[in-house]
Order: structure tokens, then C-alpha cells, then sequence
DNA sequence: CGCCCCGCTTGATGTTTATCAAGGAGTGGC
DNA sequence: GCCACTCCTTGATAAACATCAAGCGGGGCG
């Protein structure tokens, strides 16, 4: 791989901590590719061979499961994904598409495994990212079981805000029937859930969002009474 | 703790790989304790003092979130729970009842790290367990998001047959209606969704449940792609 | 034994969500 | 500039699910 993409890589928390030396040697190994758009990256049971991490583009997480597809998380840089296969050994559970055009770095996974081995700060990495990972699926998955949808935007677009430093604007990103199926509705739906939030303090201009009123919105899609807060 | 429980807790695969000294200064400074049933352990958002290990009885984690309860895991012995919210110190996302007289290793979160930074075996089994626990989130999730509820009961049955052995008939463990919450639906659905599994190939009895037909289960209930085999 | 209580079931009704169908708005190509 | 395409939106309808309301049935207790 080409010495530029290092430094942004080395801050990821995944391989912050653990030893310079280790962490070239795991890099050497891997390979920067350049992806198009539309790409699927890998499928859903297929060996893990690589660990992932997005360095520049974005990429969709989904399982076509039963029948239709669903989208599990849009993956944006700089952040890697599906650490959990490569750890284990296990065949993918998700399959991988790029959404645009995306610099993505492949980290052999029994190279990873090695290191993991090797390095206890690696390990103590993984294991964080996997235990924060975790909290996120347990969160997603009651938000699924017992909010309705448009519920389920008003808390989205609430966590979104808060990523982005509680501003009261941004865009979405993506297309809008990729947010609705990460939210686990039909497009339609995702129109009308915006059309019922017009009256919660939210307000939709294409793909920029505008959040009124936050206290309206929250009342509203009663958020979490745990907040999420990772450092 | 009493010697009695120690040989089925060291066989857990969370506690199984490590140092046997550190895992007899671990259990050293853990409490055993007998809690009734319909106890409440721990509730969402308290700071994450303990890992819990269910030696004996019947837990249940669920969420109180936007006006309903949902049932998240019903832990069966022996195994732990809540790893994720001892290992990154967060607070509990999950609260946790009892749903017989139990007995509970409660382990000490602030040692329980001390120690996985100490012994890498338990830091690589935490690792691994964490990873399993993400994986099984993902299946749930997806299931919810993709599958209706009569097929998502089908899944359930097929995965409870599955675990002991593929045996035809099996009990449902605890109540009805916390299968329901368990699965995302009321028990009044439940009821029906059972209902409708009858021209699929599922008698039910009771609490007793037989798997007249496998094959057409299968087909109505559309299991995932990818198997999910834990050794 | 019989009564009460509780959980399960069943039916009727209403809400939420998906599906089907059509129209509008923006974008890129010719 | 205009057409064609895609995505989003809106409306009408249907399916899935929740809610409300009885009734059934088994276990515990008097």
C-alpha cells in the first residue's frame, strides 16, 4: 500500500494503540484497491478473507434475505467493517456493495487473526469495536421492535445531527430509499414518514434536513433512554 | 464462591482458555448468589458493576423503550451475559429479570478487565464471544427487518430444534407470551402465528411443540442463506 | 371437589405498513 | 432545448399486525 493513506488508517481506533512495528507489518500485507460504484464487494457466505477499511468513498452493508433486501449500515470513511467475520473465521454474514466510487484497504484476515495474536493492543481494539458494535445492533434492534417508522427516522435523524455536532442542517447521504431501507421501510413509506414529521419540528429539502425543533422532534420519536455516547 | 460451580463455569468458552491462576482470582473475588424469581437484576442506563454468569434458573434481557417492553435474549445456563456493557464500562443498554430462582456468578467488571488485560487468552476468548454475540444480532435484526411474523416463529422453531440436536419435539421455555417479545409480536399474534405453522408442518401441544415436517417448515419459513453453525 | 386466577386462545375491529399505480421533478445525453 | 431516465412523491388499495374484548382451560388453593 502507498505510504499516503497511513496516517488515517494508524488513527483509526481498531489500530491506534497497538505497536508501530505490528501495524506495518499488517499493513504491508494489505492491499489499497480502487473500487467503481455499483460494485459488489463480497456476499454473504462467502469465506472472510479481508477485513475492510473504507479509506474514501462509501459503501452499503445489506442481506438479501427471504425474499428482499435489506441495508444493515452505510459505511463511511474512515471506518473499517465486518471485523467480526475476519475475527472468527467465519463465512460474511452481509454482503458488500460500493455506493461510489471508493478507496478501500484489504487486510488479509489470517493476517489480522496473527496480529491479533501477536499484539494485545490490537486485540484490546477488536474487542472494544466488536463490544461497541454490539451496543449498536442491540439499540437497532429494539428500535426496530418497538417504534414505528416514522419514529424511527425522527430518532435517525436526531443521531445523525449528534453526529455531525447537534447542527440543526445537513444532508442526508445517499439516496433516499437507501436510508429507507437501513430504516426498515419502503420508500413510500420513507416519504410519508417525512410528510408526518413536518408537524415534530422537521423540515425536508431534498436531501437537506432541517431540524426546527429539536425538544418537538424528541417528544416525538422518543429517543433512547440511555444516550450513546462513544468518545 | 463455593468450589461446587467451578468446573462447569471454567468450562465456558468465556473462561475456559485462560490462565488457571487468574481465572481462580477472578472467581475469587466474584459473588454466587441466589436471587428469586421475577426479580429485576440490573436495569438499563446503571453503570455496568458486574458480569453476570446464569449458573442455575432463567434470566430474561429486555428494553423498556417507547412505551413497550421487548424481551432482547433469554439466557439459559450456564452462560454469561452482558459481556459488551462490562468490557467497554458503559451502562447497562439492557435490564435483566429473573424468570425462575437463579443463581448468579456475579463477577466484578472493574476485575473482570483488570484481568483481560492480564491474561490474553480471556481477552481473546472475550474477543470471540463478543464477536458470536454480534453475529446473532445480525441474524435477529435482519430477521425482523426482512421476515414476517409467522415465518419469523417458523425460524425460532427450527433454530430451538436445531440446538438440541435436531430432535422433532422439544419444550418452549417459559412463558408464551415471552416467546412473543422475544419474536417481536403479541401474544395474541403468537397464538396465530402458531396457528397458521399448523398447515407448515408444526404441531403444537401445550408448551410441547413437534416438527412434523421439516421440509415444509423450511420452505414456508425461508432460513438464512448462511448456516449459522457455533462448533 | 369446586372455585378462582392466570395465561392462552379466538374473534372483531382499527392502525400501521406494504403494494400497486400514477404523476412530478431533476439530471444527463443527444 | 428536449427527451428519456431515474428517483421521489402521492394516492388508492390490500396485507400484516396491534388492540380490544370475550371465552376457554389448566393449576393452585380453600
Amino acid at each position: 500500500m502507498r505510504i499516503g493513506e497511513k496516517p488515517e488508517i494508524a488513527r483509526l481506533p481498531l489500530f491506534r494503540d497497538m505497536a508501530e512495528k505490528q501495524r506495518d507489518l499488517v499493513l504491508a500485507g494489505s492491499y489499497l484497491q480502487v473500487f467503481p460504484p455499483q460494485l459488489t464487494l463480497f456476499e454473504a457466505g462467502q469465506h472472510a478473507d479481508f477485513l475492510h477499511v473504507l479509506v474514501d468513498g462509501l459503501v452499503e452493508l445489506f442481506v438479501q434475505g427471504a425474499g428482499r433486501d435489506t441495508t444493515m449500515r452505510i459505511v463511511e470513511p474512515v471506518s473499517s467493517y465486518i471485523l467480526a467475520a475476519a475475527v472468527t473465521d467465519m463465512p460474511y454474514l452481509m454482503s458488500a456493495r460500493t455506493l461510489a466510487s471508493s478507496r478501500i484497504l484489504l487486510v488479509p484476515a489470517a493476517q489480522l487473526r496473527e496480529a491479533i495474536r501477536q499484539d494485545s493492543a490490537l486485540m484490546h481494539a477488536a474487542m472494544h469495536e466488536l463490544a461497541l458494535g454490539y451496543r449498536d445492533l442491540v439499540r437497532a434492534l429494539t428500535d426496530m421492535k418497538v417504534r414505528q417508522s416514522a419514529e424511527r427516522l425522527g430518532n435517525c435523524l436526531l443521531e445523525y445531527s449528534n453526529r455531525r455536532g447537534d447542527r440543526d442542517q445537513f444532508e442526508l447521504i445517499g439516496e433516499k430509499r437507501l436510508l429507507a431501507s437501513l430504516l426498515g421501510m419502503t420508500p413510500e413509506n420513507l416519504s410519508r414518514a417525512f410528510g408526518t414529521l413536518k408537524s415534530h419540528g422537521v423540515a425536508l429539502d431534498g436531501a437537506k434536513v432541517t431540524i426546527e425543533d429539536r425538544e418537538r422532534l424528541s417528544r416525538f420519536a422518543r429517543p433512547d433512554p440511555v444516550p450513546n455516547d462513544p468518545r
